[in-house]
DNA sequence: CAATCAATTGACTGATCGGTCAGTTGGAAA
DNA sequence: TTTCCAACTGACCGATCAGTCAATTGATTG
């Protein structure tokens, strides 16, 4: 069952990821939900604070998509280069309705609010340790078969996030989704070269 | 002789940088300037416009950091590590004066208005054209100095920015300088791992 | 001196912003 | 049947938004 409260953060999602969270208005976010301005305010205290829930929703849709790969059957080097197929995904999807990249919306907000709303940033901070686990789950797995190094697996997670996030930056700055699984092919070499 | 134009460009950069885009209004970046409505739109027919200018004098300051760089007589090795540094040293220095890290004006806008504001996008993709020639050419010493094969410099300049921006992404999600160079020390195995 | 014009002023506009609130609705509990 | 309350409505608020414009300044020309 889809409830008011989940239409609402569905529509945020979709708006505040095609333009950004500054050049959304309320007015506009609630006629597009097909709801009214006060049931918003029934729902979320603030206009951030429904950017918090979907940037939790968000980060709990792809912290699963990543969690999929790394308890899957595949090679665990396969794995590594499917992580960035699911942002790359999701992009390609965007592409063909909208015309142009969305990026991440965590990514996104990072950098549009990282500065400015601190409880945006905790939400942001939540979301990457949201999806850490998995990719620190799949290094794991690649020390195990003699794949990788005996690195810190956490900050490797770090790493692996970073290459994504700056994946999905060149892509959205060039127009571009060829560009987020532009520093895959080296993730592993990269990785490899962390000191123990 | 700076002028007024130079001091609306670096009032931009200034709050662009420490908040956001559309978080700064005109009447507040124009008393920050000391100037008036009426001043700025002599000068720029639009804010997008003022940004724009902001971006193309980021690019152009970082740009020649680059060069310089590329055109010392450190080690290659150390060169290609040294690009991490300047993003770094900005960051700590803002840090140092504001208390959280505002990452980088190309990145930031990026991710904020790449896929709404075609002009800004123009001058985005622009900057990344001005920041990738230092950067080919420092690959082009690896290469002959034989620390890296010979892949694609054009591709490689694309990871090594990549990796930048990915490192000023976390920093600023986290609000911790420190992640900014992250992606520095695997950065060589990782362009040597790339395809020729 | 007169003429010119880029630079600058600051009050002003209509639109939109995030958020509020008194009131209505409808189904569940007593 | 009455009571109750979460869900929802939609008009409304003061503030701020990007942008405009007629008037003024002052230095540079002929």
């Amino acid at each position: 069952m889809t409830t008011t409260r989940d239409i609402l953060i569905d529509t945020a999602t979709e708006l505040f990821l095609g333009r950004n969270f500054g050049a959304v208005g309320t007015t506009e976010l609630c006629k597009s939900a097909g709801v009214n301005k006060g049931t918003l305010y029934h729902y979320f205290p603030s206009k951030s604070d429904l950017l918090a829930a979907a940037i939790e929703r968000y980060a709990t849709s792809f912290g699963q998509a990543f969690r999929d790969i790394a308890d899957s059957d595949a090679a665990p080097e396969e794995k590594l280069r499917q992580l960035f197929d699911v942002p790359a995904r999701a992009n390609r999807d965007w592409k063909t309705r909208h015309g142009f990249a969305q990026g991440c919306l965590v990514g996104n907000m990072s950098l549009e609010l990282g500065a400015v709303d601190i409880p945006v940033r905790e939400a942001i901070k939540h979301a990457l340790t949201t999806w850490k686990a998995p990719v620190r789950d799949i290094l794991h797995q690649l020390i195990e078969t003699g794949s990788l190094a005996r690195i810190d697996c956490d900050k490797g997670a770090d790493v692996v996030i970073g290459l994504i996030q700056g994946g999905l930056l060149l892509a959205k700055a060039q127009n571009d989704p060829s560009h987020i699984t532009l520093l895959a092919p080296g993730a592993l070499a990269h990785l490899n070269s962390l000191k123990p």
